[in-house]
RNA sequence: GGGGCGGUGGCGAAAUGGCAGACGCACCGGUCUUAAAAACCGAGGGACUUACGUCCGUGUGGGUUCGAGUCCCACCCGCCCUACCA
């Protein structure tokens, strides 16, 4: 259809203003009615999987998921265009514990809570506008979908990848069900749901070994993912290269008739080249060799300590000080490198969890060692060099002889002199390197006065008598140097090691504990080995010697799926009197939920209580038999959907079979992997990690042959609350102390701030803004300066709102609330729906894009909107409405077309590359382009196509508005199914660039020449420039360079 | 304590080492209107200047470069993640 006959048509159409109520149900109907958005296999083009994390049905799709959703939909639709197939699915995530919560608390069973929520949500979705293939919808809490999250397990069971076992777990005694690992958060170790502090249980639960992927999980050479992600994954999984060294416990302290291999305490470490310095050994409080070896006399003190240690996570910890704890055993162990007998304590600072629950503590090199062995007077002797070169000394006043302080002023020493207290001044050495120290302590032997001593730490640990320096290498030189310093200064006499003497002074504590590598010192054979390969050739060592070995550890652990809960996937597994643990045949799967169940107040488990779940025949004997109650985490059925979409609750009704594949393997050939993923940056130790290790798992039994799920991955910001005053309210009342009690309210709306009443605080009112609420109080500034006064109310009290027919309590004033994460409770949410009846979808997906920079997210802002408004209008219009009668200014065909192929380039390249809000900035500059070139062009070839083209820009980001002006302009439906637009290079050249020139980095003037000029006429142009000239009057030129052809730079400098 | 991300007008933000502030919001001026709203047009980083223009400007201080918001070093501030992991 050419231009021509289209302006006919135009004239009898008078242009309807843009009303997006009418237009996006009319073609949101017509799409689905089409199946526009249904994804099949096309081998003709290439596919493209986009996919975005799908929502746990809540109850409402917020503007979060529609910030996260809306530019992933946009790119899917740009992809189409740009000739790919491209699959864009979408279900819901529905099992988990809100669900169950809502049935304790309301009566609503989980399932019709959960459909009737995505029923609700299914329904938002769709008026976002978005080209989901709704026929791949997937459910995961349906039996057609679960069926498989069972077969998985039965899979990873066979392969060795699940497995059962006791192990101390945390528990959320709220939620009444255990937490994987990633779920307890922070320091108070909260659960991740409900805040409550988790507790520690010993319970069989199911594992999946994730562990055993640690290393493949660690290469990400595969995917382009972002590296906060990467990041995150590695610091979580956390490889530690080391060693396991067998240390023994002292065949004195092992019970009676004992084999000698049961003392036998493997530790792990990481720094082997500090074996020699180990001056204690602690085991974690639940250490299983502390009950065997702990002597009489300590067993009162080490019981006591593990009880307090396992209560410890119950209760809450009260101050962010971690002082360190523990207690002695009485028993001692032999350090294989050097025979060393070293007590035995237990701590809470070990872990049973990582490693082996046992460490051997470097104290020296170490911080949390050493923090222990200055509180409990434990030798500290150090091993490793410093690097840094770096010593102190202190000279005691009255030690040294007069003059000293000359003596090192002369020979260049660094130092200040300082009282110390009323004994008189003392002189504080700062040293560097053993040359340095070498002259230092001939000095000091040379002025210590009799029956005194002086010390140099750090770089060397030499104590200096008037009798001779005595080095501090050895437990044993430890005790003998505290021995003297005592006899010769009684006041020190409370120290129990020199370390901790030394650590009184404040002088020295930087220089008494380094964690560096470096020269090894004190340590036998190896003294002196250098820092290069002193770890490794330790490990040679202890490996030749049969002492340990070197080791790997991971702090990563293997994942606890087992949840106390209903509402999950049952674990297929049932446990018979004979056969032990039997797994359920994959013939009989799905294992279903029953759903004729009571909910327990307590939040326990009905599956539990409910006899026709529980009591099943053995598969393997026929016996009696009950069933696993415990389901499965949530996130097994999150780590495959992305598979469940390719043919969603596959062979439903058909059994399946141990070589069966969960999905159509045809869809899967053609589409999977995803190619490009997004969603939010919170789920990167969870769910990103996990199916990642659910794709390793899968191609190594055989069922798909890629190993990374998403080859791209983008993640989304946050979009906050919007910051606001809080409402205005005049109270009056009486005082009461401090305080007014409050008895009528009266509230003037943060809205209408411009009329506001004055603030004012006197005998019976009180009056401002309100900064804070709580149940009993407001909080109000009653005077410009910020004055605060404390409104004591009566919570439900009624108050007149404005607005609120209904009247309110005073539960409803809204305080002053500055940037905050969107929450009901602060009545800062953003609802979508409201956006869309007031703007459309088109305008809020757009706003969406424009307002932050994708990745990072930001407050929300209600105004902001505004500019989007107006571009859509203004879109409208330049393509509806008649010609106009010429404006002053006007675009030349050349400039239009320039427009034209500079925004199909810069769009595209946005586009590709995730950069939403210049997209819609360039699309706001095209269309500007276009009203300006209007009233020149309108009606002739050039117009129809820069307007066709400005269309099939706006498709992704605007689709119905792009779809009815495209129909109204009489092209062929659908706008959906057009080819991208493509731009030609030649077309943004220009026939006149304008160049800046630079004189020593500062811009002098422009010059105008023509594009094809060459570098010599360009830089003659920009020095015949009279204000360049002016500059350059009594100046060297002493360079002039023309880079690119896009600016003159010259190097001047006055003569 | 460890790690990461960021700091640019009143605000959201642009800017392959090359004219800082594109595109918007808010504000201000104008056109239209009896008036307002809407729409459209226009000015705007700061200081000085009638003006041409000049000086200063991307958290602070150094450095590399003909040229630094961008690269390097040190520091300050904010946010996020993580946390006794041997």
């Amino acid at each position: 259809m050419c231009g021509h006959a289209l302006n006919g048509n135009q004239e009898e159409k008078m242009p309807n203003p843009y009303n997006p109520q009418d237009i996006e149900p009319k073609w949101q109907a017509r799409w689905d009615a089409d199946s526009l958005y249904k994804s099949v296999i096309d081998h003709g083009k290439p596919k493209f999987y986009a996919l975005t994390m799908l929502p746990y049905p809540s109850g409402d799709i917020h503007i979060g998921h529609w910030y996260a959703m809306s530019p992933s939909d946009v790119r899917a639709r740009f992809k189409r265009m740009q000739g790919f197939d491209v699959l864009f699915p979408m279900g819901f995530d529905a099992f988990g514990l809100p669900a169950e919560n809502a049935a304790i608390q309301r009566s609503i069973h989980p399932k019709t809570w959960t459909l009737a929520n995505i029923e609700r949500e299914r329904q938002q979705l769709r008026s976002m506008g978005m080209m989901i293939d709704w026929e791949r919808e997937a459910i995961s809490c349906l039996p057609g979908y679960y069926r498989w999250s069972e077969w998985f397990f039965l899979k990873f069971y066979e392969m060795g990848l699940a497995y059962r076992k006791k192990a101390p777990v945390d528990y959320c005694p709220n939620c009444k069900t255990t937490l994987a690992r990633e779920q307890v958060i922070g320091e108070e170790h909260i659960c991740e749901r409900c805040g409550t502090p988790v507790v520690k249980k010993d319970l069989e639960q199911w594992f999946w070994r994730i562990t055993k992927y640690a290393d493949e999980l660690l290469d990400f050479s595969k995917i382009d993912w972002p590296d906060k992600i990467r990041l995150a994954q590695t610091n979580w999984i956390q490889r530690s290269e080391g060693a396991e060294v067998t240390f023994t416990v002292a065949p004195e302290d092992l019970p009676a008739g004992a084999a000698p291999e049961e003392g036998d305490l493997v530790v792990f470490t990481t720094r082997p080249d500090t074996l020699w310095g180990a001056t204690f050994m602690v085991l974690s409080p639940e250490h299983p060799l502390v009950e065997r070896i702990t002597r009489p006399e300590y067993r009162a003190a080490v019981q006591s300590y593990q009880a307090q240690a396992a209560r410890q996570t119950e209760i809450e910890r009260m101050s962010t000080e971690k002082e360190k704890t523990g207690v002695f055993t009485g028993a001692y162990a032999i350090n294989p490198v050097n025979d060393a007998r070293i007590p035995i304590w237990i701590a809470d600072y070990v872990l049973i969890t990582y490693g082996t629950g046992a460490i051997m503590a470097v104290p020296a090199h170490d911080d949390r060692d050493f923090a222990f062995a200055v509180k409990f007077g434990l030798p500290i002797i150090p091993v490793i060099d410093r690097v840094d070169g770096l010593a102190k000394s202190f000279a005691f006043p009255g030690s040294v002889r007069a003059g000293f302080a000359e003596a090192l002023k002369d020979a260049g020493f660094e130092f200040t002199a300082a009282p110390v207290g009323e004994l008189g001044e003392g002189l504080f050495v700062t040293l560097h390197g053993n040359e340095q120290i070498d002259r230092y302590i001939a000095l000091m032997q040379a002025y210590l006065l009799e029956g005194n001593w002086n010390e140099v730490v750090g770089a060397r640990w030499a104590f200096i008598f008037s009798d001779g320096i005595r080095e501090l290498d050895s437990v044993e030189s430890d005790a003998e140097i505290l021995t003297r310093c005592k006899a010769i200064y009684p006041p020190v006499s409370e120290n129990r090691t020199c370390m901790e003497m030394l650590s009184h002074l404040p002088f020295y504590r930087d220089t008494l504990f380094h964690p560096e590598y470096g020269t090894m010192i004190n340590s036998g054979v190896f003294d002196g080995t250098p820092v290069k390969g002193a770890v490794a050739k330790v490990v040679a060592w202890l490996e030749a010697n049969e002492l340990g070995r070197g080791a790997v550890n991971y702090r990563l652990r293997d994942w606890l799926i087992s949840r106390q809960r209903y509402w999950g996937a049952p674990i297929p597994v049932v446990y018979c009197d004979t056969c032990g643990v039997v797994p359920v045949p994959y013939e009989d799967l799905p294992v279903l939920l029953p759903d004729d169940v009571d909910f327990m107040p307590t939040g326990e488990s009905p599956l539990k209580y409910h006899e026709g779940f529980l009591h099943t025949t053995c598969p393997k004997c026929g016996g009696p038999a009950t069933r696993e109650t415990d389901t499965m985490d949530t996130f097994v059925c999150s780590s495959w959907y992305q598979y469940a979409y390719l043919s969603p609750y596959y062979r439903e009704g058909k059994p399946a079979h141990a070589d069966s594949i969960p999905w159509d393997t045809e869809e899967a050939k053609y589409w999977a992997p995803v190619d490009t993923y997004t969603g939010g940056a919170e789920h990167a130790v969870m769910h990103l990690l996990y199916t990642r290790f659910f794709t390793k798992a899968l191609r190594d039994a055989g069922i798909v042959n890629f190993d990374e799920p998403m080859l791209q991955l983008r993640n989304q910001g946050t979009i906050l609350g919007e910051p606001r005053c809080g409402d205005c309210v005049e109270v009056t009342g009486a005082w009461e102390g401090a305080a007014f009690r409050a008895a009528e309210i009266t509230v003037y709306s943060f809205q209408d701030q411009a009329t506001w009443p004055p603030a004012e605080r006197s005998a019976g009112l009180v009056r401002g803004e309100v900064i804070d609420r709580d149940d009993v109080s407001l909080k109000v500034q009653t005077s410009e300066a910020g004055e605060l006064t404390v409104v004591l109310i009566d919570e439900d009290m009624p108050v007149a709102i404005p607005g609120k027919e209904k009247g309110g309590t005073a539960k409803d004033i809204l305080y002053h609330l500055d940037v905050e994460k969107m929450s009901k409770s602060k009545k800062n949410v953003v609802a979508p729906d409201e956006l869309v009846a007031q703007y459309g979808a088109d305008t809020v997906r757009a706003y969406l894009m424009f307002g932050w920079r994708w990745e990072q997210g930001g407050p929300w802002d209600s105004h902001g909107i505004e500019g989007v408004v107006r571009w859509i209008n203004r879109v409208w219009n330049v393509v509806t409405e008649p010609a106009q009668a010429a404006g002053a200014e006007t675009l030349s065909g050349r400039e239009l077309l320039r427009a034209m192929h500079f925004a199909v380039k810069s769009i595209t390249e946005d586009l590709e590359g995730f950069g939403f809000n210049t997209v819609i900035a360039r699309l706001m500059e095209y269309t500007n382009a276009l009203s300006k070139a209007r009233s020149a062009h309108y009606g002739s070839a050039l117009w129809d196509e820069a307007v066709a083209t400005l269309l099939l820009l706006i498709a992704p980001v605007a689709p119905h508005m792009a779809e009815e002006l495209w129909a109204f302009l009489g092209k062929p439906y659908s706008v959906h199914q057009q080819a991208w637009p493509t731009w030609d290079p030649a077309m943004l050249v220009v026939d006149e660039i304008e160049i800046p020139v630079q004189i020593n980095g500062k811009v002098r003037g422009r010059v105008t020449v023509p594009a094809d000029a060459d570098e010599d006429a360009i830089e003659a142009a920009a020095l015949a420039d009279a204000n360049v000239q002016r500059h350059l009057e009594g100046q060297q030129v002493l360079k002039v360079i023309v880079p690119n052809k896009k600016l003159v730079s010259i190097a001047a400098k006055p003569k």
